[in-house]
DNA sequence: AATCTTACTTGCGAAATGCAAGTGAAAATG
DNA sequence: CATTTTCACTTGCATTTCGCAAGTAAGATT
């Protein structure tokens, strides 16, 4: 595994302001909710998600998402053209970042998607655990 | 109490989206840290925080954080050029937020403040707990 | 062989960011 | 009580990022 010290320089030693300078855009945690919470892999489905991202936007971002070690490629055994994009241990340990943001959305704004809250609601521990299983799963079958 | 329903459109219902579309940048997260674990209070004490806010963005995020119900301002009666910022209960309801993305990047990043982290590990319930009593004192106080 | 997909890159105008230098009102100072 | 500071911002301007539209190259499909 190669070592990543190059210019990791953040502004300040805060942990929460490198969660800021790492994840602090209006794109980045949409792609990480695609792939852990809707089973995205391709460059192809997330340029289709709700959001409408810009091509460029997203080559960037999950550039950026792999330097970070929070996502890593693979290219698809049955498709030369396609790469398999999936979370790492890293980026499967946002899930309950994710999960907060939703439900502080759910419980201060007006918005869809009341199944998935009401689950998180209702036992969020049991959710969080059910994403890591969903995961490791993934993971144990394409090593 | 005004009611604020003039362009809340968001890129998607998805709660999350509307989390990073009202969160999603570089400094608003760290404003409300400052509120929340430093008990700042003043325009002042924002600028000179750790990372170096520019006074335009700081004056930007302002803006966009109370007319998004997340905090407030009061005239200091103590000092006429003063404001007094502070968190809505929507605001102090980003807590397990920051905390999640504190803990994130504790556990994967190279961050200080350990003590604070420690403190989040040890019993996360009750870091929350005694960050909302602080703020329901102090906002009893002021009222 | 021609066409279509997939994962991007390139160009370019618009918006956001960052820095430095104001500004105006209120408070502190001599 | 005139002058200087402090405070909470604005304003100007250069740089960076964003967002849309239009490519492009390699691999798959017909």
């Amino acid at each position: 595994m190669p070592k990543r010290r190059a210019s990791p320089k953040w502004r300040s030693g805060c942990p929460l302001n490198a969660s800021v300078e790492i994840l602090g855009d209006r794109w980045s945690l949409l792609i990480i909710r695609d792939m852990m919470l809707r089973g995205f892999r391709s460059y192809k489905e997330f340029l289709e998600s709700y959001e409408g991202i810009a091509t460029n936007i997203l080559a960037d971002r999950l550039q950026k998402l792999i330097a970070h070690g929070i996502i890593t490629t693979e290219p698809d055994p049955s498709d030369g053209r396609k790469l398999i994009y999936s979370l790492t241990a890293k980026g499967i340990d946002l899930a309950p970042v994710l999960t907060e943001m939703v439900l502080w959305a759910a419980a201060h704004e007006e918005t869809d998607n009341r199944p998935l809250v009401l689950q998180m609601q209702k036992d969020k521990e049991q959710f969080l655990a059910a994403i890591r299983h969903r995961w490791a799963e993934q993971t144990a079958r394409s090593t």
